[in-house]
Formats: structure tokens, sequence, C-alpha cells
DNA sequence: ATGTGCTTCAAACGTATGTTTCAAACAGAC
DNA sequence: GTCTGTTTGAAACATACGTTTGAAGCACAT
């Protein structure tokens, strides 16, 4: 029943508010409530609104990069000099956030959703400091996808890796909402695993297309830029 | 020097702050302030600030849905009673936004991003807007990816047009950052246009990729599922 | 038991928000 | 010119926010 109660309790409840209504949809005080803690808690334990924000990013992504450093390491070896190719850093990627230890049964969709948000609003702060806290394991990631794709342009890996990020923060983080409309419609069930084992293949083929066009095909009659 | 311009100019300055900044870190003081007319405004034209999103996206929504209308059409008659095929549907989608008058040169790309935000931000109000007001053209796209991709089962499917969406909505909807990031990073400037044709064969790919498998390639030693 | 350092609590702070009010300004019809 | 309905304007409204305050509570070493 020590401070660690407290600020895991708070941590708890926000990183779940946020996923679900973004940060500054988010007040502290339904934080504090769902926390069931006294509001000056939060600027006690973590100083800012802010700083919370960061926290709450900090307590997956730190475990998170470790792992996947690890992932990284096993796969260079086993690939004993050769670059790895998209199929495998592609699979290395989901299986670390897959086997992540979850908080509970909803961890991986939260977690992603959290990225999600990270990227889409424009909270200067919190990019900021993801990109100075985990710098190493995304420019890692990035030379890896690099070597795996030397036939493309540095413009289109660039552009192309923007979707799969696109793909895999959106599906993974509306998953719930999906997953629900899947059982309604078509009567089948899905786990983030069998979500991510789609998601590979679609994303390793749309980075392996063949280079882009610039013109619309030919049967088209409208020109393009 | 009627109404109309009091309405537009909130209209104008409205869209271009809600796609720079978001809904909820949009306030009206903002807006009223860059459109140089009185706070009130808003709530006389308008009715509330939610009213106001909408009064944004249905001024450029109903015209797009109408093009998106006419462009489906000619599509089908070209098409001569054969199923259109997957390129062709989605190039009809781009160009249709692409080509869409465009009030000023920042016109396609508030565009994206505003759809984007309104798919990523749980905004309640807006998704029932949207779908209430928009349904037909977007189940309309819906029967044409199927029937250009007959192969998928109905679940591979549903699973690939989210990974779709999602590329499309994250990558337009964090569109000026990542602009940003590359003009700095490759020193390489990049319009809506290229974006939609770098983004169009990725999607294409992606959707036509090997049926998933649902276990991770030989050479992983991590089992998943 | 007493004092000490950390933690909780209720209350208040200042600021910003969306919305309302009501008088003034305006345009067009008579 | 006067009346009428619509639009603007400055000011205030109530509410919600993030943050700060200072007293109370607590565990624990002395």
């Amino acid at each position: 029943m020590a401070q660690s109660d407290t600020v895991d309790r708070i941590l708890d409840a926000a990183e779940e508010l946020f996923a679900e209504r973004g940060f500054s949809e988010t007040s502290l005080r339904m934080i504090t409530s769902k926390a069931k803690v006294n509001l000056a808690a939060v600027n006690y334990h973590f100083g800012s609104k802010n700083a919370l924000i960061h926290a709450v990013f900090g307590r997956f992504l730190t475990p998170f990069s470790a792992t996947l450093e690890k992932a990284f390491d096993e796969l260079e070896v086993r690939c004993d000099g050769k670059p790895p190719t998209l199929n495998q850093t592609l699979w290395v990627l989901t299986e670390s956030a897959v086997r992540m230890p979850q908080r509970n049964e909803k961890g991986i969709s939260i977690f992603m959703r959290l990225l999600g948000l990270a990227y889409t609003q424009s909270q200067g702060h919190l990019r900021k400091f993801l990109e100075q806290e985990y710098s190493e394991p995304f420019s890692r990631f990035m030379r890896l996808l690099k070597e795996a794709t030397p036939q493309l342009s540095a413009v289109d890996r660039y552009w192309r890796i923007q979707f799969m990020l696109g793909a895999t923060a959106f599906t993974m983080s509306s998953s719930d909402a999906l997953q629900d409309i899947l059982r309604n419609k078509l009567g089948v069930d899905t786990t983030v695993q069998e979500i991510a084992a789609r998601l590979v293949p679609f994303l390793a083929a749309g980075m392996q297309a063949q280079d882009a066009v610039l013109t619309p095909p030919a049967e088209s009659k409208i020109p393009v830029a």
C-alpha cells in the first residue's frame, strides 16, 4: 500500500482512458476518479499531465524496446551476416509486440492504439519525447527494412513504411471495435495473433509492390498530376 | 458583404485550424479571430461547435460524394457489365479526391487530413454524422471492392480493407508532419497527388497478396498463436 | 512518545472553454 | 424616414480544466 499503488493505479487508468478518448479529451479528473485517487496525486507523483503521458508511454515502450533489441540480435545471429528478409524483420517485430507480457487482455490493443494516437494527434511534446527516448530501436528497424528492400528508392521506402505503420496502428488500435463487427456480421472470432498473421503478408506484399508509377493505369481516361 | 461572407470565413478558418490541430484542440476563439469575425457568430450561424464541425465536413464531403458517384457510374459504363478491377476502383477513388475543385493549394491535404482525423479521433457525434450522411457511396465502394477481389474470403477481404483504410487514413492524417520530415531528411517535396500515386500500388499489392498463412515463416523459431 | 519524511486530502487558484445575452448596427420594403 | 427582420458586437455566463496550497494522515526510526 505504498506509493507504488497510487502511481500504478494512475498509470492504469490513464493508459486506458487515453487509448479510449485521446489525450486532450481525457481530463485529470476522469483519470483520478477512475483510479480512485485524489486529483492532486497526478501532479504530486508525475509533475504535470504531459509528464504523465510520457510515463504512460515509457511504461510499455521501455520493456518493449528491450525485447525488440534482443529479438533483433537473435535474428541477425540466425542470419549469419546476410541481411534478414522483409518477412523475417516484420515477423520479429510483430512477435515481439504480441509476446510482450500484458497487463490484461486488452493490453496489445491499447498499446497499438496509443502508438497510433502518438503519431496522429499533433502533441509536439510527445513526438519529441518518443524520438529522443527510443530513437535507437527505431532506427535499427529502419536499417533492417532498408537492407531488406534494396530495390526501393529512399523516398519510396519512406512512404511505404508510413503506409505500413498506418495499416498496423489503425487496425490494432480499433481491433476491439472491428472484432465486434466481424463477430456480428460474419460470425467469426479473431485473436490479435491472427490479425497479425493476416497483416504481415499484406504489408510485405505492399512493400514489395512494383515501383510506384506516377500516372494512373492506361484504362483510365483522366490524367493525374 | 451579406451573411454568406461571415459563414464562409468561419468555415475556411475552422477547416484549416481543425486540420492543423484537431477538433478539441481548436477553440472557437481561435477560429473567430482567424476568420476576423465576432465570437458569437459561430453559435449564431451554426448553433454549436459540433454543428460547425459537421458543416465543415459537409462542405467538402457532399460535392465529393456526388463526384464519386458520377465517377463510379462512368467506370461501370466503361467496364460494360464486367466488374471493374481493383486498380481501377482505387484509382477512381483517388482521382475523384484529387480532382475535386479546391479552395486553395492546401485543399486536398486539408481534405485528407480531416478525413483521417474523423476516423482517428473518436468523436462519436462525427462518426454518426458521417455514417448516416454518406453511407451510400461508402457501401458502393465496398461492393466494388468485393467484386474486384472474388478470390478473397469474406474474412480476409474484411481485414484487408481495414488495412487499406488504416494506411490511407493514417498517412493522410499526418501527411503534413511526414512531409516536413521528408523535406528535412531527404530534401524532397511531395504533393498529395504523388502520395496517392505511391499509395495505390501499395494497397493493390497488399489486397492481392497470397492468402494469409496463419503461421510465421519457417525460418522463425518462435511459434505464434 | 515524539519527530521526520513522504503521501493524501479538500479546497481553492487562475485561466480557458462553449454558450448566452441584449443592445447596437444594418439592409431592404413601404 | 420609418419600420422590420437579420446580423454583428462587447460583455458576461456557467463550467471545466490543469495546477497549487497547506493542513491532515501515515509509517517508521529514534
